[in-house]
RNA sequence: GCGUUCGUAGCUCAGCUGGAUAGAGCGACGGACUUCGAAUCCGUAGGUCGGGGGUUCGACUCCCUCCGGACGCACCA
């Protein structure tokens, strides 16, 4: 469909070019031809308004249009398959729908490729996201930026790009020294194998443990300062418990990223890398960019980007957050050239982004301009934030194992068990489709609302509603394979695909791929999620209004069947690229 | 105070680089299972697109301003 599409759009401009040539005008103007949808399929399939003309050609929208419909129907032969009409101001064109509909049936035999582009041929991409601490389990904030960090890397990938996932794991601070310092005083030498818990979350029970802490010691917050201290020392004791303890935490996110879906390249560690960065900013001290405050510390002006000043190390010499980010830039563009870097943060850290990518540029590094700060908004509780300290934080396998257990009663009450084969993993497989479908809609940069209530719904615009149709579509084929219906003696013909409903779907998947490569050049997971959706949506109102195996004409009957094929490989792939599982039955 | 960002139906959100009567889902109400899976489908009700200016042939979309919310403005990460 885009190839017709953008065939017509080229055929406009071209005739529009004519014409302003023709009345002396520019005929670059003609670029400003723009292709839409309009609002009724009865008036077309692309339209083309002619607002934009009518000042320089001296006429009104309507007779451009008229104009063009002639000349563009004179020139049928030379002009892409369909007809012209001018509708008031615009030029539709009805294209030809039999062959768009050979089109998306020829996905059937791409399979997995279907929905794949070049777009993106030769570009690397390094994308950072994740990036847990190792005093607490994943919680959903983290599940947003899985999600979307994950399926912003198949959706790159799927338009041609090389991309290397990585995680940068926090687990050296203050804040890991909290949780060590609440276990040395609760924890007694246990282990989450005498608790019988999943290891991350025994850490994390510590952490919050800490507030009991610090109510008994009220020097614990010194304390876990003293401690920090002893690490960076190299205190063997403290050593052994931090590792023993990293070793949990890091073991037990692990276990909800193989749960969930997710992967990387590679792992960094801050407790490695904390200290890179120093040497860059004597480098920047030395050329000038940096300068030396009274009190000792190095700093960076940003009265440029109209902020004040900042801190790059300490007047003791110790380096910052900012010194290490800096450093890691400078060490991973020199590991792997990308050509474009990406840091899936929450939006709280836009000033930081800002800052880092403005001192990189300023120490002359030219990537510095490929650097993105793929900015999320926060997942907030309909009563707001999510706050440890509250112990409203909603834990992400928590989360996922009441989904499941939802999940679990559905099937049962359908009494679905047996078709099903493994209840307990499909309801886990129904739960993450739930989940990241929830979290992979919303629109990227916007703070969200995650209603416990709302996700637990399985009904409406969810994953679960189109893993649904995944699932009707594969007993279909099941059906077929027995030799049920009447398609197996029919013929494919496209040309067949003509009711409205029919020829929305055509629509739907033959626009796929053009939803996958928007959504790779914006980074934007949600759109290939709404296109899921409304494939989704309109394969229901088409098994529903149409017999598709029942159908009296083997024919028609084999067309559908095939439509209902491409619409699968629709649906797989699209669910493929938000980390949805696809299920045969549920 | 400054900066960033958001404000569309009761709730949660779409609305493509400004364009033809503002769309979904949930919730509410009313329908549809002897037929391919009803985790489905259909219908009804519900919006001065936060207020006000401006640019434009045309503004939910761009600019300004005001109101309201969120986040940030650490020698924490």
């Amino acid at each position: 469909m885009r190839s017709v599409r953008e065939a017509w759009k080229a055929a406009v401009a071209a005739t529009v070019a004519d014409m302003l040539a023709e009345k002396g005008a520019d005929p670059a103007l003609s670029e400003a031809v723009a292709a839409e949808a309009p609002p009724d399929a009865a008036m077309g399939d692309v339209g083309f308004p002619m607002f934009p003309f009518a000042k320089v050609l001296r006429m009104g929208p309507p007779q451009i249009a008229a104009a063009l419909a002639e000349r563009l129907s004179a020139k049928a032969g030379q002009a892409p398959a369909g007809t012209v009409k001018a509708v008031g101001p615009y030029l539709n064109v009805f294209l030809d729908r039999a062959s768009v509909a050979e089109q998306a049936l020829s996905s059937r035999s791409l399979g997995a490729s279907y929905g794949r582009s070049s777009s993106l041929a030769g570009s690397k991409v390094m994308i950072e996201f994740s990036s847990p601490n190792t005093n607490k389990p994943l919680h959903l904030g983290h599940l947003r930026n899985d999600v979307l960090g994950e399926s912003s890397a198949r959706i790159l990938r799927a338009n041609g790009a090389e991309v290397m996932k990585i995680n940068l794991v926090n687990d050296r601070g203050v804040h890991i020294c909290k949780s060590m310092l609440s276990y040395m005083a609760y924890g007694g030498g246990r282990t989450p194998e005498d608790e019988g818990k999943k290891t991350d979350h025994f850490v994390g029970d510590y952490y919050v443990k800490f507030n009991e802490l610090k109510k008994e010691d009220p020097r614990a917050e010194e304390k876990a300062q003293e401690l920090l201290v002893k690490w960076e020392a190299g205190d063997p004791e403290t050593i052994a418990l931090w590792k023993k303890m990293n070793e949990w935490a890091v073991g037990g996110i692990r276990r909800t990223y193989e749960r969930t879906g997710v992967s990387f390249d590679k792992y960094y560690y801050e407790s490695q890398i904390y200290l890179t960065g120093k040497d860059e900013v004597q480098k920047g001290l030395a050329s000038g960019v940096f300068f030396k405050a009274e009190d000792g510390s190095v700093r960076v002006d940003l009265t440029p980007i109209g902020l004040e000043e900042k801190v790059l190390l300490r007047k003791d010499g110790t380096s910052i957050y900012m010194t290490q980010d800096l450093g890691l830039a400078i060490h991973r563009h020199a590991d792997w050239p990308f050509d474009r870097l990406v840091y899936v943060v929450a939006n709280e850290q836009q000033y930081h982004f800002k800052v880092l990518f403005y001192i990189l540029k300023r120490l002359g590094y030219e990537w510095a301009d490929s650097l993105f700060h793929l900015s999320y908004g926060l997942v907030n509780l309909p009563e707001g934030r999510m706050k440890t300290r509250e112990g409203t934080v909603v834990d992400a396998d928590s989360l996922l194992d009441s989904l499941r257990e939802l999940a679990l009663e559905e099937i049962q009450a359908k009494g679905r068990e047996d078709a099903v084969g493994d209840p307990q993993d499909t309801a886990e497989k129904i739960a993450l489709g739930a989940v990241h479908y929830y979290l992979a809609q919303a629109t990227p940069s916007k703070d969200m609302i995650f209603n416990p209530k709302e996700s637990l719904s399985f009904n409406g615009d969810t994953g679960p509603y189109i893993q649904y149709m995944g699932a009707r579509i594969s007993s279909l084929l099941r059906k077929r394979d027995r030799g049920e219906g009447g398609a197996a003696k029919g013929e494919v013909r496209p040309e067949l695909l003509s009711s409205p409903t029919e020829w929305e779907l055509v629509r739907l998947v033959s626009s796929y791929p053009e939803a996958v490569e928007q959504a790779g050049a914006e980074y934007n997971p949600a759109i290939v999620a709404a296109h899921m959706y409304a494939v989704a949506s309109a394969f229901s109102k088409f098994y529903h209004d149409e017999p598709i195996l029942n159908c009296d004409e083997p024919d028609r009957a084999a067309t559908r069947l095939a439509l209902s094929e491409a619409v699968l490989v629709v649906l797989k792939n699209g669910l493929e690229l938000l980390c949805i599982p696809f299920l045969e039955a549920m």
